[in-house]
DNA sequence: GTTTGTTTAAATCGCT
DNA sequence: AGCGATTTAAACAAAC
C-alpha cells in the first residue's frame, strides 16, 4: 500500500499518532518538546531544525508566526501543495538520496543534486551556499554515497554520485524521514569499493591521455568515422522506472581484468557460468549520429558497464518510486 | 576564478 | 550526561 509522505500528510499523521497514543499526545499536546523546538514524529528523522537558540536561529527566514506554536492545531500549515519557503523535513543524506534515486542512471553529478532540491523545494533557493556545503559534506562524510569517476565520454567537472546498495535499507520502512542507523561500510569493504573505484579513474585518465596523445584522424572525424565522443548529451532527465544499474558493490564476485586499455580492448571472455544474468548493456549515449564508436570508447563504456553490472544480482528493487507533478513532489513506497 | 571534493571541528538535537 | 546523527562552518586542494 503506497504512502505519500507529503509534508501535509505528515502533519496529519502527528495528528492521528496524537490521538493513538496518550503517552505521546501529552508531550505532542505542549506543542514543543524539551528544547521548545518542533516536535517529530516518533521514530522519525529529525528534521531539519528550523529554530535553534543559538547562532543558527537568525538563519531562520520564516515568519515569526510560523515559527512559534509548531505542533499547535492552528499551526499554519504548508499548502499540499508545495512545502513554499518552510524548510522541508528532510535531512540533506535524504534529500540527496532521493535526488539519485528520482535519475534515471540512480547516479547524478553534483550540479544535478542541487538542481534537483532547488527545483522541488523553494526553501533551498537562497543561501545556497551553506547547504550546498553540508550537502557535500555529507557526500564526502556518508558512505552510503559512492562517488563513481565519469565515463571518458561523458566528460564534465565533478563525478557521478550514486547510493550503496547495501544503503539501501538505511531509511526505516522506506520512509525517506526515518533513518535506521547511519551507514557505515567496514574498512574492508570501504578499501574495495575505493580501490576500485580508484582503478576505474585510472583507466579513464589513460584513455583520455591516450586518446589526447592519438587524436583521432582528422578525416575520419570529419566523415563521421568515429563518434564526437566527448559531447554527448546526458541522459534523459525523465524519470523513468528502471531496473537499478547505479551502484557497485564489491562483494560481487566477477571476472576480473587487468586495468590495461589493451586488456580491455581484448574481446570479452567467454564465462562459463551464466550467474549473473546476462544485463543487458546499458544504452550507447544518445549521438546524434550512429556512428561506428571509437575503440577506446567501446573498451571504456564496456568496462564501466562491467563494473555497474557486478551488483545488479543483489540490488534491491528500487524503494521509492519518483513522481512529479508541476509544484509539489513526493515520493511512494513500493509495498 | 569557480566548482567540486575532503577533512576537521563545533554545535544542536533526540534518545537512552 | 553521554552518545549518535545531523547541521554548519571553514580551510584547503584539485579539477575544470
Amino acid at each position: 500500500m503506497p504512502h505519500d509522505w507529503r509534508y501535509a500528510d505528515l502533519a496529519d499523521m502527528m495528528y492521528a499518532r496524537r490521538r493513538q497514543n496518550d503517552k505521546q499526545s501529552r508531550r505532542l499536546a505542549i506543542g514543543e518538546n524539551a528544547q521548545g523546538g518542533p516536535t517529530a514524529p516518533p521514530g522519525a528523522l529529525r528534521p531539519a531544525p528550523t529554530v535553534r537558540a543559538s547562532r543558527h536561529a537568525a538563519r531562520d527566514v520564516r515568519p515569526a508566526s510560523t515559527r512559534r506554536n509548531q505542533n499547535r492545531d492552528d499551526m499554519p500549515r504548508p499548502t499540499r501543495d508545495s512545502y513554499g519557503d518552510q524548510k522541508p523535513p528532510f535531512s540533506y543524506i535524504a534529500l540527496t538520496a532521493m535526488a539519485i534515486w528520482s535519475s534515471p542512471e540512480r547516479m547524478l553529478p553534483l550540479s544535478e543534486i542541487y538542481r534537483f532540491i532547488t527545483d522541488r523545494f523553494p526553501y533551498y533557493r537562497r543561501n545556497t551556499q551553506r547547504w550546498q556545503n553540508s550537502l557535500r559534506h555529507n557526500l564526502s562524510f556518508n558512505d552510503c554515497f559512492v562517488k563513481v569517476p565519469r565515463r571518458p565520454d561523458r566528460p564534465g567537472k565533478g563525478a557521478y554520485w550514486t547510493l550503496h546498495p547495501q544503503a539501501f535499507d538505511m531509511f526505516e520502512n522506506g520512509s525517506l524521514l526515518r533513518r535506521r542507523k547511519r551507514f557505515k561500510l567496514h574498512k574492508g569493504e570501504k578499501d574495495s569499493l575505493n580501490a576500485e573505484l580508484a582503478a576505474l579513474a585510472t583507466f579513464n585518465r589513460a584513455f583520455l591521455a591516450r586518446q589526447a596523445n592519438a587524436p583521432l584522424p582528422s578525416a575520419s572525424l570529419s566523415s563521421g568515422m568515429y563518434a564526437p565522443v566527448t559531447i554527448c548529451p546526458r541522459p534523459s532527465p525523465e524519470p523513468i522506472e528502471v531496473p537499478d544499474t547505479s551502484a557497485l558493490l564489491p562483494a560481487c564476485p566477477r571476472p576480473r581484468r587487468a586495468f590495461t586499455i589493451d586488456a580491455l580492448l581484448e574481446p570479452e571472455p567467454n564465462r562459463s557460468s551464466p550467474s549473473p544474468p546476462a544485463q543487458p548493456q546499458p544504452p550507447p549515449p544518445r549521438c546524434p549520429l550512429a556512428l561506428p564508436p571509437n575503440p577506446y570508447l567501446v573498451a571504456a563504456q564496456r568496462y564501466h558497464a562491467e563494473l555497474l553490472a557486478g551488483l545488479q544480482q543483489s540490488c534491491l528493487p528500487p524503494l521509492w518510486t519518483w513522481r512529479d507533478t508541476s509544484q509539489f513532489s513526493h515520493y511512494t513506497l513500493n509495498s
